[in-house]
DNA sequence: AAATAAATTTAGACTAATCTAAAAAAATTA
DNA sequence: TAATTTTTTTAGATTAGTCTAAATTTATTT
C-alpha cells in the first residue's frame, strides 16, 4: 500500500501533532527524521497527492483522517511486535525498538490479527505506551509521574516517559521494571530527589529520573 | 548489510544452482524472479563487486562461499518464520509463504537466535523443507515419495515437493497434514493411482498427487 | 515599515533498481 | 562453416528517495 518511507513520515507527523496546535512544520519533521527539509517538502507533496495529509505550502501539514488511521496502524504494529519481543522472545525492553522499527512495515492484516490474539490483546506495550485498536483508538490509563507523588504514596510502574536506551538500562540496573511496586519513603527538599523502595531494595533517585517514570496509583 | 533485492537474487541463485551443474544463466534467474534479463545482468555485476558471486560475462554465475552463506542465512530466516507462523500463530501451511518472504529480510542476528530457541530449534519447516543451521548446513532427512511406496507400506507425512497453494489446500481438505500417518492400501495399475488410509479416512489419490508428498518410513 | 534572519521551497544532481530497445556474443541449424 | 536463432549485454530512460545550493516566502528585529 504505502512505502516504508511514507509510513515513517506519517508516524513522525502523528508524533509531532501531539505537541503543536496547528500544522507540523517542515523543519520539525526533518529533525525528527534525521533528514533535510528539502526531502521533507518532496515527501509532503507526495503524501498530499495520496490524501494522507493536508498540506499548504509554507504552512506545514496535518494528517487527514486517512493519514491518522494509517499512522495509528503502524504504531499498532510497532507496539504489538514490541510486546512479542519482550514477552515471547525475552528481549529486554531497551533492545526492542530498532527491531520493531523494521517489523512495523510488514504488510499483512491477518498477521497482526493473529499476533494480537497470540499476545492476548495487550493494551499497552513494554514501555507502558498505549497500543491503538484496529480502528485507531488509543486506550488511556490513569498514570502519574513518580515525581508527582508524595511521601507515603505508592504505585505500580506502568511505563516511562523517556524511552532512551540509557534510561531503560538505568532502570533495569536498579530493579525498576514494569509491574514493580514502588513506595515513596522520603523526599529531599534540596534537589527534589526521592528515596524509594522497589521490592526489597531501597534506593535514591534524582528528580530527573523520577519525572520519567509513570506509576498507576488507583 | 545487503538490500532486499540483493538478498532475493542470492536466494534465487542458490535455488537454481541445485539444478544446473555449472553456472546459473541470466535468463534462468530472470524467469525465477519475474524480471528482465537486463536487470539481472546489472545485479550480477553488483553482486560480483560485493564478492557474493563469481560472474563471467556470457557464462552465468555461481555463488561464492560468502554468497552461499548469505543465501543460506536468508533461507534460514524464511523457514524459521514459517514455523513460527504455523505453530504459534496457527496459520495454515499454504498461507505463510508471502509473509515469510517479507519477514526473511528483517535484520537482527539476535532476533533469529531467540526465535530459533523459542521454536525449540526446529530442523524442518512446515513444508518439510530443511532449515539450515547458523553456519549454512542443511540437515538431511531420509524421506521418500508417497508414489514410490508399495502396497502394505506406511509412513509419516514429513513434507511436500509441490508447495503451491492449490496443492496444499487439496491436502488440507483431505486430511493429509504434517505428522499424519499414511497406509498404502491399493495401487491401480492402470493410472498408478493409490488408495490410502489417512487417520480414519480412506481415499484415492492420483499419481500426480502421490508424487508430491514425502513420507518418512523407517 | 524596512532590514535582517529563519524557514521553506525549487532546481538540479545522485543512487538503486528497474525497464525497453538495440548491439554483441554464443549456440544451433541447415 | 555459414546463416540463423537465442542469449546476454549495453545504452539510455524512468521512478523513488535523497541531497546541496540557490531562490523565495514568512517571521522577527530594529
Amino acid at each position: 500500500m504505502f512505502s516504508d518511507s511514507e509510513e515513517n513520515y506519517l508516524k513522525a507527523i502523528l508524533h509531532l501533532e501531539r505537541f503543536s496546535k496547528d500544522g507540523v512544520s517542515t523543519n520539525a519533521i526533518a529533525e525528527q527524521m534525521n533528514t533535510k527539509a528539502s526531502s521533507v517538502t518532496d515527501m509532503l507533496k507526495k503524501l498530499a497527492d495520496k490524501r494522507l495529509v493536508h498540506y499548504v505550502k509554507y504552512q506545514g501539514v496535518t494528517l487527514t483522517s486517512l493519514g491518522k488511521q494509517t499512522a495509528a496502524g503502524i504504531i499498532r504494529k510497532h507496539r504489538l511486535w514490541e510486546v512479542f519481543l519482550v514477552e515471547k522472545l525475552h528481549f529486554n525492553w531497551d533492545e526492542v525498538h530498532e527491531i520493531a522499527e523494521q517489523l512495523e512495515h510488514i504488510a499483512s492484516d491477518k498477521l497482526i490479527e493473529k499476533l494480537d490474539r497470540h499476545l492476548n490483546f495487550p493494551k499497552f506495550d513494554p514501555h507502558g505506551d498505549p497500543i491503538p485498536s484496529k480502528d485507531g483508538i488509543f486506550p488511556e490509563r490513569d498514570k502519574v509521574l513518580l515525581s508527582d507523588l508524595k511521601v507515603g504514596d505508592s504505585g505500580i510502574c506502568v511505563g516511562v516517559k523517556d524511552t532512551s536506551s540509557s534510561f531503560l538500562k538505568f532502570l533495569d540496573k536498579n530493579g525498576i521494571a514494569l509491574g514493580e511496586k514502588i513506595n515513596i519513603l522520603e523526599r529531599e527538599e534540596f534537589d527534589a530527589s526521592l528515596k524509594i523502595q522497589v521490592g526489597e531494595e531501597t534506593l535514591s533517585i534524582s528528580h530527573r529520573i523520577a519525572s520519567n517514570v509513570y506509576l498507576k496509583t488507583n
